[in-house]
DNA sequence: CTCATTTACGTAACCGGTTTACAAAACGAG
DNA sequence: CTCGTTTTGTAAACCGGTTACGTAAATGAG
């Protein structure tokens, strides 16, 4: 028991060859006479060697590690997207280094520099706002590998891995047509962002395809966020248009959004009907549990991972574009429409 | 521009000193004459160098990165915690690797060895239920420096963060007690475990301290989760035993024991008055708002990062335990008592 | 002017693996 | 028995930094 940790060299010693061969019989499968290799593996085990990450690193040029960008972890939708990372990832035999960007693009390229100075073999990078281009560069002259994941970056290349966002759309939309809705609002995003725009697009399919005439109104863009999610409510009721079916793009957003409907007093589905979006916050326990498009994430954060690194072991995986389907999860929030439209009770006391 | 990634030679010999000079100059703030340095820094520019951090690992024998072993991202409130730890490591420098040992022993020694045997330079440690002693060898024998985080594990040597589970429990008693409670019954999680053991002295102190005959009864032990939750709410509303409070564990528990109170109708707070612990998941959505105790979750990640660095950097903090400041936020899951107990309607359809 | 000290760097030895180039030994064919 | 080939093994170069040690020149004190 020295109080130095065992070396390659301190193994070759005691099993009486060089270190290159312990290298080679431990990495190359080399083939050794049964002698010699009880002999390495005995060494082995009486020095308890487990070899230095750090050298090996150096010496491969890799070091089995990825790299995660993520708006922030403590948010349950990438909370559940990072777990899915981390599953496969560890999987298949690498680590995962963890970045929370918090939103903002000075973080992201900060991260992004880190991670490109830093030990990983490869990143995916999951954003959570509209590119104003200023990402793009940096993270295509990046010399890592790279997988965009859960919302588009234009321009970039490498591959992406997307939810299929205006199936998700169009499933709502469909749905709620079916169910007699003639007008319908939207609770998006921010207009900018590709998965938004989808998503609308979604809807737009839908009523096109269903022959009705339905309406889409009271399309409000903004952040993924509860207070965006109030004001949306806010507005809505506030338009007084009478809308009698709305899709809510995101979980925070309908945090908010029931926040003020509940305060108001609207009834869900009575005077409302409500689909959301993403379906991880528990839902069924709201209060009516709430129809909702589920993305499908863990099969997402799996897909991102082994596409990088099949593009990690030289497949080539540039341009590969994937669309998850997402699906439909009916509850209690969606009813036929009431024969009139809501009305507006006051704005606030 | 060449295909090769800039070494520091490279840098060196376009400044026209030596690599130890601009190796000095980046680390060790060597003071040097201004003509030299600015042909350093220009040299760094034109080559556009970032230091290998494989090499600078080996050389400096650290990474400047943690490891993070939680049960599972995925839980809101390990996600809070990850998240926070993320950014403290961040705010510091340092990476943060993440491993998920979905609450098997085996996959958390699998990650001990492994990240005892990865870039990092030391682990927080994050269990999520007793250990049999056969975490606390590995733990003890892994060579890192180690913070136990969130559930103690007996006999672990190393810094410890915790949140005040005994304090919680008392606050949530006393609440209940004040407001008029006299039998108190109690969700727990893991019997064996050291924060449920806290939690429960904390209720019984509030009792004994207040000098009323309050009672705890009906105490359930299980594992955090929706599932046990469940069985609980059956079994404490089948023993029909007429606790008018009750204090709930976790956000977990708490999710499938509203699940069968409202499917059996049971009215909180009017029936039966409720306290949450953890306070993560939007219980301000729920119906009623619950009254819950919440953990330091960010100041625990915190801490925990800080403990852990500065042990990293010399500062003895071994043994040193921590108990975080828990917080009893009001809402409206707490009510006077009913004047009679509870009453269980029917079991199952 | 001399000697001590500081300034400004360079040389080379590490860190601990992997891998290439090559030697010695063993083996088989002719 | 000789020569080529395979097996088994070695020495040394490499990955790209950090840093102990050393030295030449400049500075300053006396």
């Amino acid at each position: 028991m020295s109080d130095k940790v065992a070396r390659l060299a301190d193994v070759a010693r005691t099993a009486q060859v060089s270190v290159a061969t312990v290298s080679r019989y431990l990495n190359n499968q080399l083939q050794l006479p049964d002698d010699t290799a009880t002999r390495i593996r005995q060494a082995i085990a009486q020095h308890g060697y487990q070899p230095n990450p750090h050298a090996r690193s150096l010496s491969l040029g890799r070091s089995e590690t990825l790299g995660l960008v993520v708006p922030d972890i403590a948010n349950p939708y990438f909370a559940r997207l990072a777990a899915a990372v981390e599953r496969e990832a560890a999987r298949q035999g690498y680590g995962l280094t963890l970045c929370a960007s918090l939103n903002t693009q000075e973080r992201e390229r900060e991260y992004l520099a880190r991670l490109s100075r830093t030990a990983v073999d490869g990143i995916i990078f999951v954003s959570n706002h509209a590119d104003d281009g200023s990402l793009r560069d940096p993270i295509n002259s990046s010399n890592r590998r790279i997988v965009i994941l859960d919302e588009d970056i234009a321009g970039v290349r490498g591959s992406k891995v997307f939810s299929d966002n205006e199936q998700g759309g169009y499933l709502a939309g469909r749905h709620m047509i079916e169910m007699g809705h003639r007008q319908i609002a939207f609770f998006g995003g921010p207009e900018a962002m590709r998965s938004t725009q989808a998503r609308l697009a979604g809807v737009r399919r839908a009523i096109e395809e269903s022959g009705e005439p339905a309406e889409l109104r009271d399309i409000y863009f903004g952040s993924y966020s509860p207070e965006h999610g109030r004001a949306c409510a806010e507005r809505f009721l506030s338009s007084g248009l009478g809308a009698t079916a709305l899709l809510v793009t995101s979980d925070e957003i309908m945090i908010g959004a029931l926040e003020i409907f509940r305060r108001e007093g609207v009834r869900v589905p009575d005077q409302l009907s409500l689909i959301g979006f993403d379906d991880i916050a528990p839902f069924v326990l709201f209060d009516p549990p709430l129809t909702s498009i589920r993305q499908p994430v863990e099969a997402m954060g799996r897909r991102a991972v082994d596409l990088l690194i099949r593009g990690l072991k030289g497949e080539d995986v540039d341009g590969v574009v994937e669309h998850l389907p997402v699906e439909l999860v009916l509850r209690q929030s969606v009813a036929r429409p009431p024969r009139e439209a809501i009305t507006r009770k006051t704005k606030r006391p």
